[in-house]
RNA sequence: UGGGAAGUAGCCAAGUGGUUAAGGCACGAGAUUUUGAUUCUUGCAUUCGAAGGUUCGAGUCCUUCCUUCCCAGCCA
C-alpha cells in the first residue's frame, strides 16, 4: 500500500535475500504456497500466512501458489473450496494460473509409496490404533517395533495393493515409513504414510479408498510444485525432520525447505475452529459471516477493508515469538484507512427533538456536506435542513457537567454545516424523559460561521425530522469481553459479551444514505464507520454494520470523572 | 523427568561485540480543528528472563538457572 514505512527484513526475508545471493534459488525465482485444508472458514489467523506467502512471492518476483491440502475427504468440502478461494481474492492476492490440489497428486504419491515399499523403506502395519499408541511410546519412552516392521517386501507390497483395492476395512492397516522407532522425536517413529477411509473426496470422489497423510503428501506436494520456502507456523517445527526425510526420498530431485513463524494470535479473538464452530451451530452468532466472527467473511461483512487488514499484518511483523498482539492495533490499522476512504453521512442513532423556534416553518434550506475532509476530491453532497430536526440525545445535558460543550440551555453550539443554534428549553413527558428541545438559530451563521468570527465548541450532527429516512443500524462490538476468552473460568462461553451486537430499529439518518451500497465505506460523522449489510440491507429497509467506533476522548474522559 | 522452540517497555518488534537500545500500537501532556475524529508537537526501557563469567567494551559470546509454548491422530 502507499504506507510504506520502512520496515526491517524480517527472519524469512533475510533468508531468502541471503537464498538468492548465493544462487541457491532455482532460476533465481522463489515459489512458496499458501496449503489451506478446505475443512472451514479462513479467519484472520490466516491472513496473516497468506499476506506472508503471497507477499513474499510479489516482493522478490516469485509467485505463490494455492494449494487446497485435501488429504482427509471427511472433513473437506467443495463449500469451503469455494470460500478460501474467494476471501483471498478479498484480500487483493491472485495465485493466476497455479491452482493446487494435494489431490492432483495422489498417483504420483501411490508411485513414490509404491517404491519405498520395494526399497524396505515402508510397511504395511496391522496394529490397531490403540496398539500403535502403545507402540509408539511416550515422550519420555522410546518406541518399540510392530511385530509387521520386518515384513517381507512380496507381502507389503500385495497388502498394499489390497488397501488401495478397497479389501479391507478401514482401520485395519496403514502403510508406515520405517524411520527410527526410538527417536526422540515422535514424528519420526515410523510415521503413517496411508490410512484406509471409504470417504468420498470432493474431487476425486471413490476412485480412492487410501489417502495420504500431512507428513507424507505436504513436503512431496512442495517438491512437485518447485516450492522453494514451504511457510508454516511454529506447531510444524518437529515435523521438518520429518518434511526432510520425505523431500530426500529417491527420485525426488527438488528440495525445498520448511520455516516457520509463529501463529497471529489477537486479544479478545478465538480463532479456534472448534469454538466458532459451537458458536454458529448453536445460534449465538448468526453464521461463520456474522460480523463479530473473526472470519475473513465476518471481518468484510462488518466492513474492514482488506487493505487495513494488509497493513495490520505487515505492522504486527514475522517472528518465531508466540504473542498476542492487540485488538487496537487492529482498530487503529481500520479507522486509519476508513479515515481516508469513507464517506461521511450524518445519521442521529439515539435521536430527541430540536426544534428552532425563530426558523420559517415549512422551509427548507439545502447545506453542501463534504464528502471527506481527507480527501479534496471526494466533492459534496446535499442535506436537507428543516425546523424540525434530529440530534443525539447525548449531544444535550439539562444540568451540564464540568468541561461539557455541547448543548445545554444558555449555550451555544454550531450544527454541523448549518448553523448557529442556542438551547432555550426542553419539553418533557410525564416521567421527566426530554421529548423535545427549542432553540434558537442565528440566521448569519449560514454554512457554520459567522461575522463576527465567535467560536463555540461544540460542533453537533443532526438529521431534518423530515427530510430523513430510517434505517437498522447495527452496533457491533467484542464478542468476547475478556482479553483471553475462558482464561478465568475455563469456559470461553462464560466471557461471550451481552452486549456484543445492540440493534438500533429506527435510526434517522440524511437520505444520501439510502443510496449506500454493501461495499461502500461510510462514516457517520461522531458516531463510527459504517456498512450497508450485505445480506440484509435493501432500499426499502437500510441495515448497517457498525465496523469500528471513531476514537472516543469525551467518553475516556467521563469516564475518570465517574460520570 | 525425552525432543523441538522462544524470552528486549502494557502489546508487537528492530538490534548479528563498539556513540545516549530503532519503529509502530497503547498510554500521558500540549496545539490546531465546522467530527471531543483527523492532523501536529511532545513525553514514555540507565536496561534487554536471572545470576555468574569472557572482553578495553556484552542485549549481542560462554556457563548455569528460571519461565513460556509445541509434540505421544490411522488430523492438518
Amino acid at each position: 500500500m502507499e504506507n510504506k514505512e520502512e520496515r526491517p527484513l524480517n527472519f524469512i526475508e533475510k533468508i531468502i535475500e541471503d537464498d538468492l545471493r548465493s544462487g541457491r534459488v532455482p532460476n533465481d525465482t522463489i515459489v512458496t504456497r499458501f496449503p489451506p485444508e478446505p475443512n472451514g472458514y479462513l479467519h484472520i489467523g490466516h491472513i496473516k500466512a497468506i499476506c506472508i506467502n503471497f507477499g513474499l512471492a510479489e516482493k522478490y518476483g516469485g509467485r505463490c501458489h494455492l494449494r487446497l491440502d485435501d488429504t482427509n475427504p471427511e472433513k473437506e468440502d467443495q463449500e469451503y473450496i469455494d470460500s478460501i478461494k474467494s476471501d483471498i481474492h478479498w484480500l487483493g492476492f491472485d495465485w493466476g494460473e497455479y491452482e493446487y490440489y494435494a489431490s492432483d497428486y495422489y498417483d504420483q504419491l501411490y508411485q513414490i509409496a509404491l517404491r519405498l515399499i520395494k526399497e524396505g523403506k515402508a510397511y504395511v502395519d496391522s496394529l490397531s490404533a490403540e496398539e500403535m499408541k502403545e507402540y509408539r511410546g511416550t515422550l519420555t519412552e522410546p518406541g518399540k517395533d510392530s511385530p509387521d516392521r520386518n515384513r517381507s517386501i512380496e507381502k507389503n507390497l500385495d497388502l498394499f495393493e489390497r488397501m488401495k483395492n478397497g479389501e479391507f476395512p478401514e482401520g485395519a492397516y496403514t502403510l508406515r515409513a520405517k524411520i527410527d522407532m526410538k527417536s526422540p522425536n515422535i514424528n519420526l517413529r515410523d510415521p503413517a504414510l496411508y490410512r484406509i477411509k471409504y470417504a468420498e473426496h470432493p474431487r476425486t470422489g471413490k476412485k480412492w479408498c487410501i489417502y495420504p497423510m500431512y507428513d507424507f503428501t505436504h513436503p512431496i506436494s512442495d517438491a512437485i510444485e518447485g516450492i522453494t520456502h514451504s511457510i508454516c507456523t511454529l506447531e510444524f517445527e518437529d515435523h521438518r525432520p520429518a518434511y526432510d526425510w520425505a523431500t530426500s526420498i529417491d527420485g525426488i530431485d527438488h528440495t525445498p525447505h520448511q520455516y516457520e513463524f509463529a501463529r497471529l494470535n489477537i486479544n479478545y479473538l478465538l480463532m479456534s475452529k472448534r469454538k466458532l464452530l459451537y458458536l454458529v451451530k448453536n445460534g449465538l452468532v448468526s453464521g461463520w459471516d456474522d460480523p463479530r466472527m473473526p472470519t475473513i467473511s465476518g471481518i468484510r461483512r462488518r466492513g474492514y477493508s482488506p487493505e487495513s487488514m494488509r497493513d495490520f499484518v505487515s505492522r504486527v511483523g514475522v517472528a518465531k515469538v508466540e504473542g498476542v498482539v492487540d485488538y487496537s492495533l487492529m482498530e487503529f490499522c481500520v479507522r486509519e484507512d476508513l479515515n481516508k476512504r469513507a464517506k461521511r453521512l450524518m445519521a442521529v442513532l439515539d435521536p430527541v427533538k430540536l426544534i428552532i423556534d425563530n426558523y420559517p416553518e415549512g422551509q427548507i434550506e439545502y447545506f453542501d456536506a463534504e464528502n471527506n475532509p481527507e480527501d479534496s476530491e471526494s466533492g459534496t453532497h446535499k442535506v436537507a435542513f428543516t425546523k424540525e430536526l434530529y440530534i443525539e440525545r447525548e449531544d444535550f445535558m439539562e444540568n451540564p457537567v464540568k468541561g461539557y460543550h455541547r448543548l445545554y440551555i444558555g449555550n451555544e453550539i454550531r450544527l454541523k454545516h448549518a448553523y448557529y443554534v442556542t438551547a432555550t428549553s426542553v419539553e418533557k413527558d410525564a416521567d421527566g424523559t426530554i421529548t423535545a428541545i427549542h432553540c434558537t438559530y442565528d440566521p448569519e451563521s449560514r454554512g457554520g460561521t459567522t461575522a463576527d468570527g465567535r467560536k463555540v465548541k461544540g460542533t453537533s450532527h443532526w438529521v431534518s425530522a423530515t427530510e430523513c429516512i430510517s434505517a437498522e443500524v447495527r452496533q457491533y462490538d467484542k464478542l468476547f469481553k475478556a482479553e483471553n476468552p475462558g482464561a478465568e473460568t475455563g469456559n470461553y462461553l462464560d466471557d461471550l459479551n451481552p452486549d456484543s451486537l445492540i440493534v438500533i430499529k429506527d435510526a434517522k439518518i440524511e437520505k444520501e444514505a439510502a443510496s449506500a451500497k454493501p461495499g461502500d465505506y461510510l462514516q457517520f460523522i461522531r458516531n463510527g464507520y459504517y456498512m450497508a449489510d450485505s445480506h440484509d440491507s435493501s432500499p426499502e429497509h437500510l441495515v448497517f454494520n457498525r465496523t469500528v467506533t471513531l476514537k472516543d476522548s469525551w467518553s475516556k474522559m467521563k469516564q475518570k470523572m465517574g460520570i
